[in-house]
DNA sequence: GCCAACGTTGGC
DNA sequence: GCCAACGTTGGC
C-alpha cells in the first residue's frame, strides 16, 4: 500500500469540513494537472494512506490523516460550464479528468511547513522540494512512519503502509 | 500583493 | 518539435 500527501485550501475543503460530510468522504475534485492526475488514476488504490495538507492559508502544513476510500472516476465539475473547473475540452465519452474519494481517518495537529523542513529525516520528501507545485505527492514509507509515528504520535498508524 | 517556479498553449 | 507567452500555484 502507499501513501500521499494531498493538498487542499482549507476555505474549500478542510479537515474540519471532510469530517462535517456525510459518509466523511469528498470526492476530489479540481485537479487539472495531468500528473496529479495520473497519480490518482493509475497509482492510487483504496485504502492508502493520506496526509491531509492546508495550503493557501496563514499556516499551510500537514492537519490530519485521511485515506484514499474509491476507485478512480470522472470528476463531475469537468463538465458543469458554471464551475471554475469547467473544460470545455472534455466530454463525458473521453473524460479528461479523473480523481478518487478521500475520506476521513482523523484530525491532528498541525504540523507546520517550517517543522516539515526542519526536519532532516524530511530532506527528501517531494512536497518539500524546491519550486514543487504539485498538488497531490508520493509520501516514502520511511517519511510516513516518521511523520505519523514520531511527528504525530499516532504509533497505531505509523505502520499502515 | 508580490514573485519564483513551473505547466500548458499555440504559432511557426 | 521548439519555445515564447501566458496562466497558475503557493509561500511569504
Amino acid at each position: 500500500m502507499r501513501c500521499w500527501l494531498m493538498k487542499s485550501e482549507p476555505d474549500d475543503v478542510s479537515i474540519d469540513s471532510l469530517a462535517a460530510r456525510p459518509g466523511q468522504t469528498v470526492p476530489w475534485y479540481g485537479v487539472r494537472n495531468y500528473q496529479a492526475r495520473n497519480f490518482m488514476r493509475d497509482a492510487m488504490r483504496v485504502g492508502d494512506g493520506v496526509l491531509f495538507y492546508h495550503s493557501g492559508c496563514a499556516e499551510p502544513g500537514i492537519a490530519g490523516i485521511a485515506r484514499v476510500a474509491s476507485e478512480p472516476y470522472p470528476d463531475a465539475t469537468q463538465f458543469d460550464p458554471a464551475s471554475k473547473y469547467f473544460d470545455p475540452k472534455s466530454t463525458p465519452e473521453a473524460p479528461r479528468w479523473l480523481h478518487v474519494d478521500v475520506g476521513f481517518v482523523r484530525k491532528t495537529r498541525l504540523v507546520g511547513l517550517p517543522e516539515l523542513r526542519g526536519c532532516p529525516e524530511l530532506e527528501n520528501m517531494r512536497v518539500l522540494a524546491r519550486g514543487n507545485r504539485l498538488s497531490i505527492t508520493p509520501v516514502e514509507p520511511a517519511e510516513w512512519r516518521f511523520i505519523v509515528g514520531q511527528l504525530l504520535g499516532a504509533t497505531d498508524l505509523q505502520d499502515w503502509t
